[in-house]
DNA sequence: TTCTCCCGCCATGTT
DNA sequence: AACATGGCGGGAGAA
């Protein structure tokens, strides 16, 4: 072959999708990737104007005509699988955004780099070649790219050449980020942020307006200490690169893809196993703003595009669900973990993930085109599956790789939403979550300034496996309430036993969330500063709905009552009738 | 109307 | 200078 270009496979080539970036004469290093005779649907006419695999014409006359949502791409043994039978009787003329989604390009991505590497020593991949391949612009593909560099599961080996690392190792990497988080005060911070959530009118209060004077924000915000351990720019090697100039475009720094990939990653693995959830305000404000500097109130949504971005790379591949939170007529996007557990040598197998992901019944895709594209992914990972997990023993057969039953048993995450239906708070888990990972936290510090000071004296591995220890013998805390919010003048609650777990590592403790005990996170209400008088007793954030519940400081004890500091804002007039739902339902509404 | 997020411009880094 | 990378936000589709 001469030439690519010149070939009569050239009309494969999306010419104005590459056109920046594939210009004629791109010397490939590897062998040239040899398209398919024929690529064309064998039903569909040509079209000039989108030569290949177009399902349906792009309505938006988008003049680079750059995304082809081809519902065809390349099986495994490199012929052509198109799904125009399967999207016969579908309407050429709809083309849902949806079939042009990030995520499902992220899957294809698999595939193709699948394809790529399968048979290569060196597992490298010519980034072009799999834009070309995916026909979309490379610029697509970079936005995967760098999600999993951030997931290490490629690094750059040069321009354009990548190499593919899999995501074998992901247990591991979760285990890191973790620990990362907890080194951080991450829980903590999210933990603020959580409180802090719960005082600002949202709906009262457009985004951009100040928010109402009545809000317990400036209260939270106020009295909010801020203590070296928690500042917010990331610990990650900022020390060794030059501070970038005064650039809005930080490309190593917090903003990027990459970074913003693995501390969204962070959020939830500050979470304890089962409640490693968290909510889009919340991820956003916690890693887009700097609550010390600029508050606690959640970001702009223009500012979380790039979170979105993240996230459905993540969902595609099984890491995170996204899930709804119902409060009121409100629905509040969460973002649930469902990725592997962190461990240090556990395996994980993308495949089967995203396999497991897309055989769902509740993950079925909303139109034909797409479906027919996610039957096609579906059947071609199954093979790239199996394959790859037996060509990873067969490739990796060190000591320390388990046992294929092992890898079995561990690869498939169970669900962490067995119980998504039930009714829980944030604030109230949030709380309880705090006392636990102070506790945790405190130990890890511990831990980790031991392990520093008799490293040579330590040989064992950091975190090596540890056999459940038996717990120890503590009476489990009661059902905690909300910590109330810090409010000036007022004096400290004595403080709820703490846990006094000494888990080793960083196993959490399931924590079984109690619907009894549980209240839905209200962010939108508002403060009664009437109600909190310093004659009066103190009242809880669990007041806010429901049953209420306040602190008696002279007996030293809660009591029941009928009053709460905390109004629920509804949206249009105050004290409109709220269609009757249940606060703080999960529900999957996507 | 608000939420999502595709799309491509263009700044900056690299060759 | 040309190309590679990727931050960024406009604006359109979806809810």
């Amino acid at each position: 072959m001469t030439s690519l270009y010149g070939s009569p496979q050239a009309f494969f080539l999306n010419i104005e999708a590459n056109k920046e970036n594939i210009p004629p004469g791109t010397e490939l290093k590897k062998e040239p990737f040899v398209y398919p005779t024929e690529p064309r649907s064998a039903n569909r006419p040509a079209d000039p104007d989108h030569e290949n695999l177009m399902p349906s014409p792009a309505p938006r006359p988008s003049p680079a005509m750059s995304q082809l949502s081809d519902a065809s791409f390349l099986s495994q043994d490199g012929a052509t699988v198109t799904t125009s039978a399967d999207e016969a009787d579908d309407d050429p003329e709809v083309t849902s955004r949806k079939e042009k989604s990030l995520g499902l390009l992220c899957q294809r991505f698999l595939i193709a780099i699948n394809e790529e590497t399968v048979g290569s020593p060196t597992r490298e991949v010519h980034l072009e070649t799999v834009a070309r391949k995916m026909s979309v612009e490379k610029r697509r593909i970079y936005d995967i790219v760098n999600v999993m560099e951030a997931l290490d599961a490629m690094h750059k080996t040069n321009k354009s050449y990548y190499q593919w690392q899999g995501l074998e190792c992901l247990p591991k990497l979760m285990a890191d980020l973790q620990i990362e988080a907890m080194e951080e005060g991450l829980p903590e911070r999210v933990l603020r942020v959580e409180q802090a959530m719960c005082s600002f009118t949202e709906l009262a209060s457009p985004r951009g307006l100040k928010p109402f004077k009545d809000t317990v924000g400036s209260f939270v915000t106020t009295s909010t200490p801020t203590t070296p351990s928690t500042s917010f720019e990331p610990v990650v090697k900022t020390d060794s690169e030059k501070r970038s100039r005064v650039d809005s475009r930080d490309r190593q720094g917090r903003n990027s893809l990459a970074q913003l990939c693995r501390r969204f990653l962070m959020v939830l693995l500050s979470n304890p196993k089962n409640v490693r959830k968290v909510s889009l305000d919340v991820a956003s404000t916690v890693l887009i703003k700097d609550p010390e500097t600029e508050g606690f109130e959640p970001p702009s949504r223009s500012r979380c595009r790039r979170l979105y971005d993240i996230a459905n790379v993540l969902v595609a591949l099984g890491l995170i669900k996204k899930v709804h939170y119902l409060f009121g007529t409100k629905k509040i996007p969460l973002f649930v973990y469902c990725g592997p557990e962190p461990d240090e040598h556990a395996k994980f197998d993308v495949f089967q993930s995203v396999e497991r992901l897309l055989s769902s019944p509740q993950n079925v895709p909303q139109t034909p085109v797409i479906k027919a594209q996610t039957d096609k992914i579906v059947q071609q990972i199954a093979g790239f599956g199996k394959r790859t997990l037996s060509e990873q023993n067969l490739q990796k057969p060190s000591g320390n790789t388990p046992k294929m039953a092992k890898i079995k048993s561990e690869i498939i995450p169970s669900s962490p939403l067995a119980d998504e239906n039930k009714l829980f708070m944030f604030a109230e888990l949030a709380a309880a979550q705090k006392i636990r990972e102070d506790a945790i936290a405190q130990l890890s510090r511990t831990l980790i300034q031991n392990m520093q000071n008799s490293q040579s004296l330590a040989p064992a591995p950091v975190l090596a496996p540890v056999p459940a220890p038996e717990p120890p013998k503590v009476v489990p805390p009661p059902p905690l309430p909300m910590s109330p919010l810090r409010i000036h003048g007022f004096p400290q609650l004595p403080k709820l036993p703490v846990l006094p777990t000494a888990r080793p590592k960083f196993n959490f403790p399931d924590y079984t969330p109690n619907p009894t005990n549980i209240r839905p996170l209200v962010s939108q209400m508002t403060f009664r500063p009437d109600m909190f008088d310093d004659n009066k007793p103190k009242h809880l954030m669990s007041n806010i709905l429901g049953e209420s519940k306040k602190f008696n400081n002279q007996q030293n004890v809660f009591e029941h009552t009928t009053s709460s500091a905390f109004q629920v804002v509804k949206k249009g007039e105050m004290g409109a009738t709220r269609p009757k739902k249940i606060f703080g339902e999960i529900q999957n509404l996507q």
